[in-house]
DNA sequence: ATGGTGACCTGGAGGC
DNA sequence: TGCCTCCAGGTCACCA
């Protein structure tokens, strides 16, 4: 599932070999793709026609071609999103949503998604910091060098809600998901469903410390795995996997206690966490 | 305003 | 073999 890292991987991808090109025609194959886009494909297609891509950028989960004239191509990888640089003439993907093609001739990119929680909108850029309109609320993620650590610790704790709640509320802070919030909590040793208000300066410090240390581990992990003509991570939580210590792991031993990794749901989803390391009692 | 729930979506896994 | 149900989960509309 893509969080912060997986989609850093993909920018960085797109910065390489989409950035300064110019967009020659766009093809939308499935209109549930473009459905954040409220004028609808043909004006998604007219209006990118002729486009630069300026740079490609990101915050949080969310990441964006920066076109001129303060406009972008907001992108979301929803569930199982990718953004693959292909030549032109390959055969299509089976989940092929959007296809775009440069006025060079170069390989083209397309929106891959099985799943189609993703997206593609065109969004005007807005305020200091030219953000794309439709993710202007949205928290600035922790590898954000104007990240704020002592606001975002403030933030958490003005919920009142359980923690884990409060970590994947992307107005809070963004980036994080379901995985790597319950790497942080097991790194920071918390339970997922503490309350907010109970938490404490250092602990929401740690916290959120845990989840900047987690992804970037990940995101070097990932940084080396894309080619040219792929750009992109393998849409599970992919070469980071080894490196998992609560995720996906029930029953199978904490490496720090030993004691059995549980399962718990949560929001129609699992919670993983280690049942002696991180208590859900008082502070 | 705030917090919580279910819908959206597809394919793989597992039960019978 | 094949049918069924469950599960994955980010975001948003909607409700209290």
């Amino acid at each position: 599932m893509p969080e912060l890292p997986e989609v850093e991987v993909v920018r960085a991808g797109l910065q390489a070999h989409v950035a300064g090109r110019v967009i020659a025609r766009v093809e939308v194959l499935h209109p549930r793709a473009i459905r954040r886009h409220a004028l609808g494909p043909e004006d998604f297609t007219a209006r990118l026609a002729g486009a630069r891509v300026e740079a490609a950028r990101r915050r949080g989960k969310y990441l964006w071609l920066e076109l001129s004239d303060k406009e972008a191509v907001l992108a979301h990888l929803g569930m199982s999103g990718q953004m693959l640089v292909q030549p032109e003439g390959a055969p299509d993907e089976k989940h092929l949503r959007v296809r775009v093609r440069f006025a060079d001739g170069g390989p083209e990119l397309r929106f891959v998604d099985q799943r189609t929680f993703g997206g593609l909108a065109l969004a005007d850029l807005t305020g200091e910091d030219l953000l794309p309109a439709p993710i202007a609320h949205i928290g600035r993620d922790p590898m954000d060098p104007a990240f704020d650590p002592a606001a975002a610790v403030r933030a958490l704790r003005s919920r009142r809600t359980e923690l884990k709640r409060a970590l994947l509320d992307q107005t809070l802070v963004s980036g994080v998901g379901n995985i790597y919030a319950d790497e942080a909590l097991w790194r920071a040793k918390l339970h997922w469903s503490r309350p907010t208000e109970k938490l404490t300066n250092a602990q929401g410090r740690a916290v959120l410390e845990a989840a900047t240390e987690v992804m970037a581990e990940a995101l070097k992990a990932g940084g080396t795995s894309f080619d040219a003509l792929y750009v992109n991570v393998n849409g599970q939580s992919g070469y980071f996997d080894r490196s998992l210590n609560v995720y996906g792991r029930q029953d199978r031993p904490c490496g720090r206690c030993g004691t059995a990794i549980r399962r718990e749901p949560f929001m129609n989803r699992s919670s993983y966490f280690c049942p002696r390391c991180q208590r859900r009692g008082r502070t």
